[in-house]
DNA sequence: AGCTTCAATTGATTTGGATCAATGCAGGCC
DNA sequence: GGCCTGCATTGATCCAAATCAATTGAAGCT
């Protein structure tokens, strides 16, 4: 199977780095972290190493096997890939994370063995949080539990969300859905429209969709074809018109 | 469309019916429900509407729509589906939840319109959740707050692996995956193999799968004659060798 | 038991997207 | 700037599952 060969390359991609020098979380600018505003002026003291910050350089990845179920990943910048690969190197990427987005690792990997991952698609820092130690000793521990519990329900919202673009949409509505997610999260809004750099390639995207690169080249195409988006280089999506791409995602043929 | 009809049978489906008499949790007898757990022996005095409990003939339907965000669906016994309904009529059932199964109302509702339904597959009770006012006031509030984030965490790994399933699987990986997923929760074990009730129709399987039910009998015939498994009734199927179903959910063609 | 109804199965045909196969194009490097 | 490499695009063909269409079978009712 072709995929076989690159899963060896996988195996030998750069993994991401772990970050000396930590800084305390209640000094950490990032305002909208739940671990921050749970501590608020508070300090880590009594557990010194629940978080670990990492950086990672475009196309470098962290396996997920080995950390604790009690483990979150908050992406503080940049963009990562969650990405689940089966033994036999069939690939499925289960969200792009950005900005403030967390993630679970998996334990319950059903259908085969299938390994997890996440790559960064561009330059992208994260914190690696043990949640444990931090719930069991820390002050404001209810507070970060209860911001937890939320955003794992969001999770699940938005996860179930996507199992029915997968079990129910066609090769367009998922592409149009998609483009419209991205634009949502870190398009710029600009004179022509909104405009949204692709820093994925198109066998990642499909990756995300359940489809094809071939198809996702046709129908972005076909969009551009018909002046949904305009395209100046492949990596680049101008999108004049939100609506229109909205109806196609929501299935108005 | 097909289905718009039956959309509109649908909305004239029976809903389920609000119990009267609402044991209140510290004598319920499910020790597993994490509400009960978190209490303790203590009482749920100081907010006595917070939990509601109901039961649901086979059929019979609940509107998702207009639940609290903080609302935890349980189910006691028996099988619920977990339904999404878009405004042209396409279906997915985003789990059948059984014994002990927690849900959560979904806000993120991206593609166009879908509606949530919960839709009882045989006789089913279920108790539904205000978490804010609990976690608020009644004792044991943390315990509560830490099982529930586990149980989300638990949901949203489901939820990938499934996702994983509808991107990638062939139709047979698929219903393989499926009877062995109820085989594991909902069958008796026999000397013939493992005894598994179908509650529900082809279609609520496809519904599932992201198929069509004539791909489901295809694919259940193709087992049948291969001697995966017997089916004595289209509603009962015997798996006499765990293995062998395994081996094709996890794609060994 | 014999209807009646509705689901399941099976067959025939179509089709959307996958796969196989060139060709075009962009960006990185010397 | 021109070359090289790898991705994107486009074309041709194939195939798994969808769709359309009967037929069979199961379960409830009188």
């Amino acid at each position: 199977m072709k995929q076989e060969s690159e899963l060896a390359m996988d195996v030998a991609a750069p993994e991401l780095t772990k970050q000396t020098g930590i800084m305390p979380c209640h000094r950490c600018e990032e305002l909208t972290c739940p671990i921050r505003q749970a501590l608020g002026e508070a300090d880590l003291t009594t557990c010194p190493n629940a978080v670990t910050r990492m950086s990672a350089r475009a196309g470098e990845k962290l396996d997920v096997a080995g950390f604790a179920p009690d483990t979150v990943f908050r992406v503080v910048n940049g963009m990562l890939m969650q990405e689940h690969v089966s033994e036999d190197g069939r690939r499925h990427i289960a969200a792009f994370k950005t900005n403030g987005d967390l993630s679970w690792p998996l334990p319950h990997l059903k259908p085969g063995d299938i390994r997890e991952f996440y790559e960064a698609v561009q330059p992208t820092e994260l914190c690696i949080i043990s949640v444990d130690p931090i719930a069991r000793s820390a002050p404001g521990s209810a507070g970060l539990l209860k911001a937890l519990y939320g955003a794992a329900r969001d999770e699940v919202s938005r996860t179930q969300s996507r199992m029915f673009l997968l079990a129910r949409s066609s090769a367009a509505e998922r592409l149009a859905g998609f483009l419209l997610d991205l634009a949502e999260r870190t398009g710029q809004a600009t004179r022509r429209g909104v405009e949204l750099k692709l820093g994925m390639r198109r066998e990642r995207i499909a990756d995300h969709l359940g489809m094809q690169p071939e198809t996702i080249s046709r129908v972005m195409s076909s969009f551009k074809k018909a002046e949904i988006i305009r395209l100046p280089r492949p990596s680049l999506v101008i999108i004049p018109d939100l609506q229109a791409l909205s109806a196609i995602a929501s299935g108005v043929s």
